[in-house]
RNA sequence: GGCCUCAUGGCGGAAUUGGUAGACGCAAAGGACUUAAAAUCCUUUGGGAUUUAUUCCCGUCCCGGUUCGAGUCCGGGUGAGGCCA
């Protein structure tokens, strides 16, 4: 016998040889069906983690898979290059942010590359590539000549130690999370993206965008939130306040129950608010109070429900002489609708528990259908008819809604309107590491556009990183300029663009991505675009798909309106995550279990176990795929990741298991060797007609290539190996022992060559020229599945008696109903049972099942 | 609090979409080969009962329903997870 299968020296030179030979560099060919497919480009970020290797495996199945079905396949890789973690990377290592990025790309990508995923490396960028980013900034002059972008005033969080704007993700328990100073909501001017010019038709396109999850459309949908209602004014009539007169405009998405309505309710942040607060010291504190609170919905679903009496009344408009108190409540957003609503207790939970709380009127105006009790507790949210509601009396909640909005509208004091819950997309940052904004501030006060001739608009590379706030802002020279057109003095904006910019087009950069005086070519765009199937996280559901999708919306390209066709979300790689004594995270490699406790070995600290959490660098709970891919190789670190688990699924990283993976090549390399020898390329077993076990290998065979190609298509991959393995199990087991059975054999093992090659593909390769196969495997189409072994002649059909399985008969396939009873005839405990008794109904389902219905 | 998803052996998970529940793998146990180990191969493995069988009972989180038939569909509950800038 041979020697085993060794993957360290097989999979470098089958590397070299794609790579060599540019086997996965894709070009326009007009008359082939072509396939783009695109993994979420990963953060360079120092190493892959096992994360990565899920991700990108996967998305390599499909991608060999649909060139064996003869598409033309574009597979690029690029990297999202800018960010917050290149910025902290520098100062703890005392590098530039570029280098530092530049170093990791290098790393990851010789990672990647020992994966032997067939990527198309000429197309190969990085976001904080000048060439990347010159045409994002020509494309954002674009929207702002498109009047797509503007600046408005808008609060960050605003570390006053670190003199910086944090992420969301930065303030942790309402603290700095390196400076641990209280962190301030801060007014700044800053850019924005208006993506609500297109809430309607991002929300409209996910109706028919049938190859999404529906988790994410929900998602999205929820996001956008799009809501039916109406706007109406509410005069202040407090003859003693300044406020007397003044209007209130509140939003309601339940016009119907206005006759319910007991009090009115504004947002802490409401521009009333404001005004407010000028003549009243007392109410000023309490809405300073309001206003720290946390305003996030989840939150304010949560919270007491809180409010300060502003001891202003409003009129309601239909009842004469009616006047409802104003509150400020915590419960309200300002970025939601107008900021304001009025209260409507019986049928609104909020409402309900803000005016018991306040000894506030309930007015019951809905009737329920289903005759519920009404009490003061549970608020009624069903269908019902109105009552209570003078001119709305009997009509039903919709029809009212409609009244309602035809009256107010008549007597001008409002609107039907549609509100969306999707705010405009800022994307300014106060960062070094990431676009600049080609604006500058003209000494006149002029906001002046940098010329698309001064592009690219370039980072500085000589920043100090040792100060705080922006290193842009603090640059000795960088900033100042003059205008182009005057030459007036001007400063240049020093703010950075939100990296989900650059990732919200790179997938149209890689068509053409080389190109010098545009960000892409609109032939390229129409042969390669949509991206056929979009691989990534479920964690990137919303925002960065969201803006991909508004990015494409927005460039009205003619042909290209959606950039994904379909979308598949992988789980995440998850692990537990480690902390030693002093509060830092530990990379688990650097734990050890002794006496059941935990010990970090660098440093010999105590180690707390923290929870399980999906791999990131940031938490360092990630492993390092590089030792198993030495010890096992890429091949079986591929298989094992795709293995066993749905891939949609959220998995627990271990290592058990790992062993299996080798094994299974090591056994698939086996059986090549041994049964080489019978191996006939370019044979035509059509004809030939096998019997016994040979015919039932044929049968296994194609019907697990049968459902692998269709598992493979539907992402079940852990399905796919399940029947590759069904297929490695038969041969092996299998006796050659005729001329009949070498021609079954040989079909049968080029069929598992062929199948694996997505999975594992420098064995298939290796495999494949062993039997003397020419060139690459890549080249060679999939096989093809013969229906005739998919049918067998006889069928198993199941007996039941009542319901529950009584045996079984073995039938010629399509079998009568009353051939069965002729078989059953010979079973005993089956005739026993129907003995004496009355059968009252059979069921047959041909080839299937048969149940008899008897007396009990 | 709202919206959404999920629940199957010791474990990861299959189940042609309403028709043999537990495929395949992992782990475990026993055996073969070997001086020995590794590797490899064979057998067993949801629970229970017995007359050991083409046997019976129970079994897909719990309660109920639809159906000849429910892991799958419907209603109610419990638990876990995701999203809510």
């Amino acid at each position: 016998m041979s020697e085993k299968y060794n993957p360290k020296v097989v999979e470098k030179k089958w590397q070299s040889f794609w790579s060599e030979h540019k086997l996965f560099e894709s070009h326009i060919i007009r008359d082939k069906k072509k396939y783009y497919i695109l993994e979420m480009f990963p953060y360079p970020s120092g190493r892959i983690h096992m994360g990565h290797v899920r991700n990108y495996a996967l998305g390599d199945v499909i991608a060999r898979f649909k060139r064996a079905q003869g598409y033309n396949v574009m597979h690029p890789m690029g990297w999202d290059a800018f960010g917050l973690p290149a910025e902290n990377a520098a100062i703890e290592n005392k590098t530039s942010p570029k280098t530092w990025t530049y170093e990791n790309i290098s790393t990851m990508k010789a990672q990647l590359k020992q994966m032997g995923l067939s990527l198309d490396w000429s197309r190969e960028l990085a976001t904080c590539d000048e060439i990347y980013y010159q045409q994002q900034q020509k494309l954002f002059l674009k929207f702002y000549n498109e009047n797509l972008i503007y600046k408005k005033e808008s609060l960050v969080n605003w570390d006053p130690i670190e003199n910086t704007v944090l992420a969301n993700e930065q303030v942790i328990d309402g603290k700095g999370w390196r400076s641990g100073a209280e962190v301030e909501q801060k007014k700044l001017s800053q850019w924005f993206f208006k993506i609500t010019d297109y809430a309607e038709s991002l929300l409209k396109s996910l109706e028919n965008m049938e190859n999404w999850p529906d988790k994410v459309k929900t998602m999205q949908k929820n996001w956008i939130g799009k809501s039916l209602g109406c706007e109406i004014d509410f005069e202040i009539t407090s003859e003693e306040s300044p406020l007397n007169k003044e209007k209130i405009k509140i939003f309601t998405t339940r016009p119907d129950t206005i006759f319910g309505a007991t009090f009115c309710a504004l947002s802490p942040f409401h521009p009333l608010v404001d005004k407010l607060i000028n003549h009243d010291q007392a109410i000023k504190n309490q809405v300073d109070d309001l206003r720290s609170q946390k305003i996030s919905e989840e939150s304010i679903a949560k919270n007491e429900k809180v409010g300060i009496d502003t001891k202003l009344f409003i009129k309601h408009p239909f009842i004469e002489n009616k006047l409802l108190p104003v509150y400020i409540a915590n419960f309200i957003l300002m970025d939601y609708g107008s900021g304001a609503i009025y209260g409507c207790p019986a049928h609104d939970q909020r409402d309900l528990d803000f005016a018991n709380k306040y000894n506030l009127e309930v007015i019951q105006v809905i009737n329920p259908s289903d005759n519920s009790s009404f009490d003061n507790i549970t608020a009624f949210v069903g269908i019902g008819k109105l009552m209570n509601s003078d001119f709305l009396n009997g009509l039903s909640i919709e029809d009212a809604k409609k009244e309602v909005i035809k009256k107010i509208e008549e007597l001008k004091l409002g609107k039907k309107t549609v509100n969306y819950r999707l705010r405009d997309w800022g994307i300014s940052r106060q960062r070094y590491w990431g676009c600049p904004i080609p604006i500058m501030y003209r000494e006149d006060g002029e906001i002046i556009k940098v010329p698309e001739n001064q592009l690219p608009l370039t980072l500085p590379n000589d920043i100090d990183l040792s100060k705080p706030g922006n290193p842009l802002d603090n640059h000795p020279t960088w900033k100042y300029t003059t205008c182009p057109e005057t030459g007036m003095k001007a400063i240049r904006e020093t703010d950075t663009l939100d990296t989900f910019v650059d990732s919200a087009w790179y997938f149209l950069r890689f068509c053409s991505p080389s190109k010098l005086n545009e960000a892409f070519n609109e032939d390229e765009i129409d042969y390669w675009m949509p991206v056929d199937q979009y691989v990534g996280g479920v964690e990137h559901a919303i925002l960065h798909l969201l803006y991909a999708r508004f990015f494409t919306k927005a460039l009205n390209m003619k042909k290209v309106h959606e950039p994904f066709e379909s979308l598949f979300t992988q789980g995440m790689v998850c692990h537990n995550t480690y902390r030693n004594e002093d509060n830092e995270w530990v990379f688990p490699d650097d734990v050890e279990k002794k006496d059941g406790r935990h010990i970090q070995i660098s440093t010999g600290k105590k180690v707390v176990e923290g929870q399980v959490e999906s791999m990131s660098k940031s938490k360092k709970n990630v492993i390092d795929p590089e030792i198993i891919i030495k010890t096992y190789g890429a091949d079986s670190a591929r298989w094992f990741m795709l293995s066993d688990s749905p891939p949609e699924k959220d998995i627990n990283w271990s290592e058990s298991g790992i062993n299996g993976a080798w094994k299974i090549c090591q056994k698939i390399w086996t059986i090549i060797e041994l049964n080489k020898k019978y191996l006939k390329l370019n044979m035509n077993n059509d004809q030939i007609k096998y019997k016994d076990n040979t015919l039932e290998l044929m049968r296994l065979v194609h019907k697990n290539l049968n459902t692998i190609t269709q598992s493979i298509e539907k992402f079940q991959m852990n399905v796919s190996i399940a029947k590759v393995f069904e297929i490695v199990n038969a041969i092996s087991k299998f006796n050659v022992s005729s001329k009949d059975d070498e021609q079954a054999i040989s079909e049968c093992l080029l069929i598992l060559i062929r199948v694996i090659e997505p999975m594992v593909p420098h064995l298939a390769e290796e495999c494949w020229s062993s039997i003397g196969g020419q060139n690459s495997l890549t080249k060679e189409p999939w096989p093809k599945i013969n229906h005739k072994y998919l049918e067998d002649d006889e069928a198993t059909v199941v007996i039941q008696i009542n319901g529950k399985r009584r045996g079984e008969v073995v039938v010629s396939k399509g079998a009568s109903e009353k051939d069965i009873y002729d078989e059953i005839q010979n079973i005993k405990n089956i005739k026993d049972a129907l003995s004496g008794k009355n059968i009252l109904k059979s069921i047959y389902v041909p080839n299937k099942i048969l149940n008899i219905v008897i007396e009990t």
